[in-house]
DNA sequence: GTTGCCATCGCATAAAGGTGTGATTATCAG
DNA sequence: CTGATAATCACACCTTTATGCGATGGCAAC
C-alpha cells in the first residue's frame, strides 16, 4: 500500500478517545494525527496535520462536531469525515449527511469495524452503520406516500393546483384548461378552503411540504 | 431469539446459489426457504414461503431482481429484500432504492457479511456496500451547490426573499424587518429583475429549485 | 470626490388575486 | 326520486402585487 492514511479524532470521552487512538496507532497503513477532547482549535490542527480522514464524534463540549463538519469540507473538500454518535435521530444524520459526511457510525460500533471503515472512506466508500442507512434509505423511499390530495381535493381541483404549481396565473390555467377564469377563482376559492389557506404563496407552499413537488404532469 | 428468519434466496449461478444457501442453512437462527436461479414463478414462491428476508441478484435470466423488488415490495410490503450485484451503478442502486431495496451488497462481500447483513436487515437496517452507501450519500450532498443569491443577490435583497419563501405578505415582511412596504416594493422589483421572474409565485419556484430552499433562517 | 451599489422611502396606476353570493348542469349513491 | 358532490360560470368589491418614476443618505472603491 502507499502513503499511510493520516487520521485524526475528535472524541471528547477520555477513555473511548485512548481507546480508539490506540487501535489507530497500532495498525498498519494507519497514521493517527492527533486526537483532541474538542474542536475548538479545529482550523489550526486541520491546518498542521492535513489528515485524510477525521473520526467526528458529534456531541462535544463547546462546537458540536454537526458544526466543525462543514467547516472542515468547505477548507479541505477531499478530506473524509466520519461522524460518530450515540444517537441515530434524523435530524442529526440528515444535517451531516448534507454536509458532506463520508461516513456515519453509531458508537456500539465494535472498534475493529470503526478501523475498517477509515480505510472504507479513504477509498471512497462510506461506512454506515446499518440502521443509519435505513434512514437514509427511507428517504428515498417516501414516494409511497398517499398523495394527500387525492382524497382531499377533487381532479379538478388537483389541476388547478398543478397550474399554481407551474407558477401560472389564473387566466393561464384557465386558458391551458379551457375554462373561465371565474371558474379557476371557484376552484381556488375551494382549494384554499380544503388546504385551510389563503393566498396562492401558501397554497404552493404547504402542498409542497405536504409532498408533492409534482411530477411534472 | 425467536423464530428462525426465513430467507428466500435468487441467484442465477449455481456455484454462488448453492454456497450461499449452504451458508445459510448452516446458521442457527436461518431457515433457508428456498433457492432459485430465477424468478420466474416468484409469486407462487413467495406464497408459499412466506419469506422475511430474499437475497436477490439482479443480473438473472428473464426477469430481472430490479424487475421483482416492487412486485415483492407490493406484495408483502414487510419483506425485506437485499439486492446483490456486480454493478454498482448509479441507475441501478436508484431504481431498487426506490422500489423499497432494504439492503444493497456487491458480489464480492464475503459471505460472513452477508449473513450478518440477513440479520441486520431483518431487525431493520440497510446492510449496504460502502461504495453503494456513498452514491446514496452523494445524492444528498448535490445541495453544496454555492448559493446563488449570495453573489446575486445583496444581504437585505435575501431577507426579503427569505420572507416570500415563508409565504409573508408584502406588509408583514415590512413589519418583520421593521421598514416600510415601500422599501420592500422595491428589493422585491430588484429581486425579480435579478432573477428574471415577475411574479412573488416564480420567484418562490426560482429560489427552489435554484437550490436553497432556505434552512430555517 | 465622483461613481456605484445598497438601503431606505413615496406616489401612482394597472393587473392579479381573494372573497361573498348565487346559479346551472351532470353524475352517482342511497 | 333525492341529496351530495363536482364542475361550470357570473358579478361585485376589496386587497395585494407588479411596475414606472423619482428621491435621499451612507459607504467603499478608485
Amino acid at each position: 500500500m502507499e502513503n499511510p492514511v493520516k487520521v485524526l479524532l475528535y472524541e471528547d470521552n477520555r477513555d473511548l478517545r485512548e481507546g480508539i487512538a490506540f487501535l489507530l496507532q497500532a495498525t498498519p497503513g494507519l497514521v493517527l494525527a492527533g486526537a483532541f477532547p474538542h474542536v475548538n482549535n479545529l482550523k489550526s490542527e486541520l491546518h498542521a496535520y492535513m489528515p485524510d480522514v477525521v473520526l467526528l464524534d458529534i456531541n462535544m463540549p463547546g462546537m458540536s462536531g454537526l458544526e466543525a463538519l462543514p467547516i472542515i469540507k468547505s477548507l479541505y473538500p477531499k478530506t473524509q469525515v466520519i461522524m460518530q454518535t450515540v444517537f441515530d435521530d434524523d435530524e442529526r444524520i440528515f444535517q451531516a449527511v448534507r454536509s458532506g459526511a463520508g461516513g456515519y457510525l453509531l458508537k456500539n460500533t465494535p472498534p475493529a469495524e470503526i478501523i475498517q471503515a477509515v480505510f472504507d472512506v479513504y477509498r471512497g466508500g462510506s461506512p454506515m452503520t446499518s440502521s443509519v442507512a435505513r434512514k437514509v434509505l427511507q428517504y428515498f423511499q417516501q414516494p409511497p406516500k398517499s398523495h394527500p390530495a387525492d382524497h382531499l381535493l377533487s381532479g379538478r381541483e388537483n389541476d388547478i393546483l398543478k397550474g399554481l404549481m407551474k407558477g401560472y396565473s389564473y387566466k393561464l390555467i384557465a386558458d391551458e384548461l379551457n375554462i373561465s377564469i371565474d371558474t379557476v377563482r371557484t376552484h381556488i376559492r375551494n382549494v384554499y378552503d380544503k388546504l385551510q389557506v389563503n393566498s396562492k404563496t401558501e397554497a404552493i407552499l404547504k402542498a409542497m411540504k405536504e409532498g408533492w413537488i409534482d411530477e411534472k404532469a
